[in-house]
DNA sequence: CAGCAAGCTGACAGCGTTGTCAATATTAGC
DNA sequence: GCTAATATTGACAACGCTGTCAGCTTGCTG
């Protein structure tokens, strides 16, 4: 009943359906100049016999590896990773694609080299890079020199026939800041992300833009550099509480920080929200677990991340490139570790 | 400087070296019946044009895929996974074997099918199982059928020949256990992990058996079924705090649970580690950042992940089977969840 | 030093596809 | 209805490697 643990071959299916197998050839690789009865003939016999082309048969033979690499910073928060790794392995598969992973550690001196021996190695058609790895410019670099396909998943300005896939982070931000505004805040610190991730950027300009659009002074000391991990976010509110005039909320560019910024904050004795509002970025598996349950933006990451190799697969089948796509839309989810000053 | 984009064929190193082809394929796949001085050429000529054998030639000319998979559980905790990649990939990517992954979303009816299809499709030649997967009896059942070596990372009864990697659960759950007691606490409640994995039995055993040596009444209704996810992990430890004469303490079979446990006490306004002891198990990513950080048991899951690679391709590649390993230590990790009783 | 086994090496045929190009069938044009 | 053009099909050679097997070298035995 179940296939056998053989596959059928090119062969067994031409004899089936009573052509060449360059025939068969033509009709699995969707290639023009068969008739339509023939063509139907041998997709009847495709099916019958359930044939999948060898892999190795056709990197062999033609150009083609179909297999995409995944490129991703191995520190990196898992969730966004997770998901990234789902969207991409749920369209990889069904379009015939393996998908190989590569951890890297950065930063890395020699990531252009390491980068370089991957793709050769495990003969890379196109290459997908989850944020951070987009917006490295030594790999973007190295990937054009090479003549890789690539789709990028970060805020960047998309170059001319690259593909890249990209959430409104900065209304985002600007909802979040808004949000803590009309809940009475007047004075809101901002920890900035690494100065390296495009998002970062995105972030910080979206809470300019909301203090600005709501006449609030910009002020220097509420605003403090972070880097995404736990401790820099925890350092950094620290400081911001160690202020004269600390602020009574803080938005912090990811959840990792925020869970820095509320731990340090319960260090000092002060209550969530009662005493300090915080939110975050990213939504994160523990974001809705720790106590009180984080105010943050969640992204459609798997959207993203399948869109990305659908682009992706479809640039290297020579598909017409589609039209640039819209931002993604991300989504304040509002928890209970923000609320209205009292 | 750097190879170029290409890469050198077996011809090439033959030419080089001044031997057949079929003389740098034994060489390269470290054959007998070569002698030294020959071997030591091709080497040599192997370095100097760092020649890399092509995968899909190999895999179309030998029988061997070098192609190993590794199945997981989608909704997994992913600190977990994450680690169980990085240690497989680390130990595939030299020895010459991809590795694929593949998500399931358990439970599934199908999951013969799934995985059937996709050991034929890949042409896997061996699979990693971490935990749960290694607990499904009919899982173990169709590779068995199918022939295909894996490694399973669970705390199963290995087989003969089959490999198997663990660490003393029991044990830690034990010193955990007697962690509680000797800081007076009288009345332990513990919450159980999800009953298809074999972690979770494991763990109950060294509660029960803590509770044995110290003389404790073994007291049922401290006792709660939870799944190993936050949500049961919070109603479960909800029941223990509703008894009349609730526990002083809870120690759940993992960190999410764990993490529900707090958040439960803290929506009743108790006080952890004041009101409330609680320690879990696993040591993820959030353990240390939720607030109090909790105590907890660090498995060496990077190391059981390397260890169940390295069996697999050494089985796989016909090296001598190598004596059971002995389980891996685990490490309780003590923060300040818990406390003494005042 | 012949005779034979064991050690070493290479020629050659696949493996299952795709690319090339020639052969054949169909259609269009007049 | 015939020819030219075009659409469809197939024969065959790669692709880079491993398996098989035969041939050539050694080294050992008596």
């Amino acid at each position: 009943m179940n296939p056998r643990n053989t596959k059928a071959t090119i062969f067994d299916v031409a004899e089936r359906a009573g052509v060449s197998i360059k025939t068969v050839s033509r009709v699995v690789n969707n290639e023009p100049n068969v008739r339509e009865r023939t063509r139907n003939r041998v997709l009847q016999s495709v099916r019958e016999l359930s044939y999948q082309p060898n892999a190795a048969a056709r990197e062999l033979s033609g150009k083609r590896s179909r297999v995409i690499g995944l490129i991703y910073e191995n520190a990196q928060e898992f969730g966004y990773l997770n998901d990234v790794f789902n969207g991409a392995l749920g369209i990889c598969e069904p379009a015939g694609y393996s998908l190989l992973l590569r951890p890297l550690t950065l930063p890395d001196s020699k990531i252009t080299e390491h980068i370089r021996q991957f793709a050769i190695n495990a003969r890379l058609e196109g290459i997908v890079l989850p944020a951070p790895m987009g917006d490295l410019p030594e790999v973007l670099a190295l990937l054009r020199e090479m003549r890789i396909p690539f789709a990028a998943i970060t805020p960047r300005e998309p170059a001319p026939d690259e593909i890249n896939i990209l959430c409104n982070d900065e209304a985002a931000s600007f909802s979040l800041t808004e949000l803590l505004i009309g809940q009475g805040h007047q004075a809101i610190g901002f920890i900035k992300g690494h100065p390296d991730h495009g998002a970062s950027a995105k972030r910080f300009a979206g809470y300019r833009h909301a203090l600005k659009k709501n006449r609030f002074a910009y002020a220097a000391p509420l605003v403090r550099q972070g880097y995404f991990d736990f401790d820099s976010g925890r350092i950094a509110a620290g400081k911001l509480l160690d202020l004269a005039e600390p602020p009574s909320a803080i938005l912090a560019s990811n959840d990792d920080m925020a869970a820095g910024a509320i731990f340090e904050a319960r260090e000092r004795g002060l209550t969530i929200p009662g005493d300090l509002s915080v939110a975050g970025f990213d939504d994160t598996r523990f974001s809705s677990r720790i106590w009180p349950p984080l105010t943050t933006v969640r992204q459609p990451i798997i959207k993203m991340a399948e869109t990305a190799a659908g682009l992706l697969i479809d640039k290297l089948n020579g598909s017409a490139t589609k039209a640039p796509e819209a931002p993604f839309e991300c989504e304040v989810v509002i928890r209970e570790s923000t609320a209205h000053l009292t």
